[in-house]
DNA sequence: CGCCTATTGCGACGGATTCTCAATAGATAA
DNA sequence: TTATCTATTGAGAATCCGTCGCAATAGGCG
């Protein structure tokens, strides 16, 4: 278990809230913090039960969202579709580059971007919660194989 | 008709891809460019009824994406739901500030996002298409009417 | 242990978009 | 102008991705 503090504080934050800690919400917390990589509900759903763990879809729709709440998972939209999880890094934020022949994912570190975000939402008097931020395009193994750039 | 001339290249586009110039493409095409928001595709098929024009659901689905693909309309994900629409302006581009509590849009200008998004594509060895950038948050008047920044 | 109530599972439901397919109507050439 | 070819349309069914309602279950506490 390589995520054993984590682990804690998602356990923690439950009791500090009155909520309970129930072995459906720990396999999903294991099953999301074991993936190194975006994740959806489905699969999420599809592996649990794979490992024999018995869950519902609704609940791992329930505390996905619990989890996002928490702080401890995001929620990205890589694609057109669904949403696609994955654990918070803490300290090392980072977006996504998109290809859309091979639907790989590269992450980024972008520091320059939260200053930005931070100055324009000043100018705007805004005030930030987070952002989503996707560069769409193609990858360098898709260009290499000929896929044409945009539009037809 | 204050959207003359990219009238004309909607038109060139279809005719140069050997696609129909219909009149359920032109009412489209001139209700989003009457338009100066974000709108989606419901909406658009609303008001078009509301016009007098004959259309149905499908059209106005198929033929956004027929103008995504030509370059002249982008279609952006504001909320969690639903895509939103909105004619390019060609040269100004911007990105939003959407507001978690009303849903109020703002758009902002954004210069070094084009340079960003050039070196990390460059870093990564990807050929950039397009991006997507929001920032969610508080706007302005729903801070000032105590509305609470983020979780809970 | 026993109560209280948060959580779960199941299946129905919902919104948004896409699909199917027969009918319609642009484009082109004679 | 008319015939022909086939892209496009309309209508509604289907699909995808979640969300909801509610009765049954089971954590947490005294
Ligand atoms: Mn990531
Ligand atoms: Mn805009
Ligand atoms: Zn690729
Ligand atoms: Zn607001």
């Amino acid at each position: 278990m390589p995520h054993q503090p984590e682990r804690k504080t998602f356990i923690q934050n439950l009791r500090d809230h009155g909520q309970r800690v129930t072995p459906e919400r720990l396999a999903l917390f294991d099953e999301i913090f074991a993936q190194h990589r975006h994740i959806d509900a489905e699969e999420l759903l599809t592996s649990l039960l794979a490992k024999g763990h018995r869950i519902s879809r609704a609940t791992v729709y329930r505390n996905l969202d619990l989890m996002v709440d928490s702080g401890l998972v995001r929620k990205v939209r890589l694609g057109q579709r669904r949403f696609h999880f994955e654990h918070i890094h803490p300290g090392q934020n980072h977006d996504h580059l998109v290809c859309s022949e091979c639907d790989r994912v590269v992450e980024f570190v972008s520091p320059a971007i939260s200053a930005m975000q931070r100055e324009i939402c000043r100018a705007h008097g805004f005030s930030p919660d987070h952002h989503q931020f996707q560069i769409l395009g193609l990858c360098h193994d898709c260009l290499e194989k000929g896929a044409v750039p945009s539009g037809t």
